[in-house]
DNA sequence: TGATTGACGATTGGCGACAATCGGCAATAA
DNA sequence: TTATTGCCGATTGTCGCCAATCGTCAATCA
């Protein structure tokens, strides 16, 4: 007997399954960026004890989206010019190994189609021009060739960075791709990984990054001054702290 | 009554002073490279709760130190040829993303002083001969370098990577540095990064890594095959599971 | 004798309760 | 009126204990 066809089940611990729901509901923006979160309050919503709540939420300050304050509660990160800055050229940086790697090792088993495939599903998605159709398969292709790379520490990293830069997307004003240009800027990278050309594809690959996440990092920053300027011509309101209110973001005293 | 001159304190948790400490044991290796260690025994010499102890080594083991076997145990980071080629093609990219800001912002206030005086302790040290301080002012100009990028990820990024780099070397039979070629190594990076030239710097520090991480590499593959080829020579020994002792590594059943 | 099952010790997983810290507000003093 | 102090509610920090899981070994079966 030889199988029953019987699925095999991934056990997860509850602490996992909290971090999980919880990273999802960030990058989501259901919990909006610069939100003040209590672990009494999502223990209650999650019918969790505590204890596991405090260790999903320690998991994700870990990866940076969330922010202790002790004492007081948590926040979901908050992003300004210089995290954009930090975030694209970071990324840069990882994705042009990644696809220096993968350019140098395109003869291996597999990996050429994976990336046709990958990138087949951008140039449809910009055919039919639904724009969140469009920004996933733009990731889709990314990650394609991150996790082509072989390089399990290169991937953890690029995920890492990857929520991050979903968060900053979801909580701006998101420039809206324009179909042709994202095909076209893909396709010069495709090629050079495809004819196995790292420096290419590495330059190629560096070069985009930093094109387009300078421009979301500007874009950000208009809509910045924008909100400074409307402030400043608002009331200051009274803060008090209601019982069951959520709050925003504060300054710890250390 | 303007300053008292009395410190401030820098509170911080137990949960995070477990983790630091854990931390420093690792790196340091006085816990080896691939132990095992258990919770409870932890906890016992640390003389606190286990929940406490928990919490720390989730904090390492996210940080790459710790691999948790589910009911069974933790176990310190072993290395294998993948990780070091993971670590230090990884490393080169950090690297050389820190050498091409600096070297476009090397004339804010400071910067170039900082970065000579790391240089010069780096020359002294190898003046001197003395390997521990060679390899401790090496780290010490890349460390400099990192940090007068301003880039608080790419910090924290880099940190994480150092400290498995720690590990690494010191769980193999490191090296010896030789002290004229350290110089000649790091001097030309250092010269293009003064000169504001992000290229050139770029490229160069890319290539000191390449080259550095490349020879570890190499020589901890020939470790194991010398210890492979050793293995093969003895007798299986019986395995059981003592009350006290603590054990190596071993796979999960996942 | 080899394969299977069940029990048990050793571990982590998760819980609720007590302890420690922080910020806001009211009371008090100058 | 302003500055200081003390109290309290709300939060996280830490604890010890029960629950769940895993691997090993002995007993049983074919």
């Amino acid at each position: 007997m030889a199988s029953l066809s019987i699925p095999r089940l991934v056990k997860t611990p509850i602490e996992t399954q909290a971090a999980t729901a919880l990273r999802a509901s960030i990058v989501a923006g259901d919990i909006p960026a610069g939100q003040r979160i209590t672990e009494i309050e999502i223990a209650g919503q999650m019918g969790l004890s505590r204890a596991t709540v405090r260790a999903a939420l320690h998991q994700l300050a870990r990866e940076g989206l969330l922010t202790l304050v002790p004492y007081t509660g948590w926040t979901v990160m908050s992003l300004s010019a210089q995290d954009a800055w930090e975030l694209y050229t970071l990324r840069s940086a990882i994705e042009r190994l990644a696809a220096q790697l993968v350019a140098a090792a395109i003869n291996d088993a597999g990996k050429a189609d994976r990336l046709r495939e990958a990138y087949e599903q951008l140039v449809s998605a910009c055919k039919r021009g639904h724009a969140a159709r469009i920004a996933e398969a733009d990731f889709g292709l990314h990650q394609t060739i991150i996790a082509l790379a072989g390089h399990r520490r290169l991937t953890e990293q690029y995920a890492l960075l990857e929520q991050q830069i979903r968060v900053y997307i979801r909580s701006s004003d998101a420039l809206l791709p324009n179909p042709g240009m994202v095909v076209a800027q893909h396709k010069p990278i495709v090629a050079a990984i495809l004819a196995g050309d790292p420096d290419k594809a590495g330059a190629l690959s560096e070069q985009h990054n930093l094109t387009e996440g300078r421009r979301l990092a500007d874009h950000l920053l208009a809509l910045e001054r924008r909100a400074a300027d409307a402030r400043q011509e608002t009331v200051p309101s009274q803060r008090s702290r209601g019982a069951t209110s959520t709050r925003q973001t504060r300054r710890a005293r250390a």
